[in-house]
DNA sequence: ATGGTCGTACGAAATAAATCGTAGATAAAA
DNA sequence: TTTTATCTACGATTTATTTCGTACGACCAT
């Protein structure tokens, strides 16, 4: 198991990767545009970007073809889950309850979410592998 | 209504307010010191931010005398959850639920704690029936 | 008083992040 | 073929954040 050290994307490195996430392998072109749909972003700034997450090793690019096709490197549970980590740490003094307890306090809820939670809620009570880490692997 | 916009505190500015938060009122001196505890930083590093942090409005201070008290401007749970909102949309494109499910299923949680959830989760259910908000609703 | 300590103020350098302009190659259209 | 559009590369600028040096006044113990 290599836990290669994940760099931590930036603000705006973590909006490509949603993109890349959501919409799997696609071209600067693409990307640029579903981020233009959000606020102005000029085509050299995304492509600058996805150069860097490149060298950061957040992206992988196909380059047979003279436009390149990247796609993310890593895992979207897995980022997510580090950056978690690191935003429960600064901003909720490393409580996580404290985190969910305000996340399901100060948010409309619906009756269908409680249920889910309560369902996982029982898994963990239950020692149960709680987390289906299985999943394709299909990065890298 | 006074919705002051808050600016958003940076994560060194962050470190402060926890200090601030958790101990009330104190000196330059105090929040340098506990800040020294975690990581290696310089008085007037520490001196600076809070006086930046002063002219942004996150903190205020008493310099009645010589040495100066700061303390917080922002409330606790009101600056936490901006920022959960914030780091919501920009790490789980805007799903909580999607959070709360990794902050739970990814971490080591005690009965007691599994216990207050259960107990919020009645809450939430009962005292405050989950309003459906019409707002952009995000896929859970 | 006077030397040493502790405090604030503030400019400015160091670092990190985001943005953009321009050059040059390739492809597609006219 | 000439022109026009599209693409990558990359330097440079801008903006945000963090860090620190230095000056200088106040306080304290001798």
């Amino acid at each position: 198991m290599s836990k290669a050290p994940i760099a931590k994307p930036t603000e705006s490195e973590l909006e490509i990767l949603q993109v890349l996430w959501q919409h799997g392998p696609t071209t600067v072109r693409f990307v640029n545009d579903e981020l233009s749909q959000k606020r102005e972003v000029g085509y050299t700034t995304t492509l600058k970007l996805l150069q860097l997450m490149l060298d950061k090793g957040l992206v992988l690019r196909d380059d047979d073809s003279r436009t390149h096709v990247y796609r993310a490197a890593v895992r979207q549970e897995e980022t997510q889950g580090m950056l978690l980590d690191r935003f429960v740490e600064a901003a909720f003094g490393g409580s996580a309850m404290k985190l969910v307890m305000q996340a399901l306090g100060n948010r409309r809820t619906s009756k269908e979410e409680l249920r889910q939670i309560r369902t996982l809620l029982n898994e963990i009570e239950n020692d149960k592998p709680a987390t289906e880490k299985g999943g394709p692997d299909e990065l890298a």
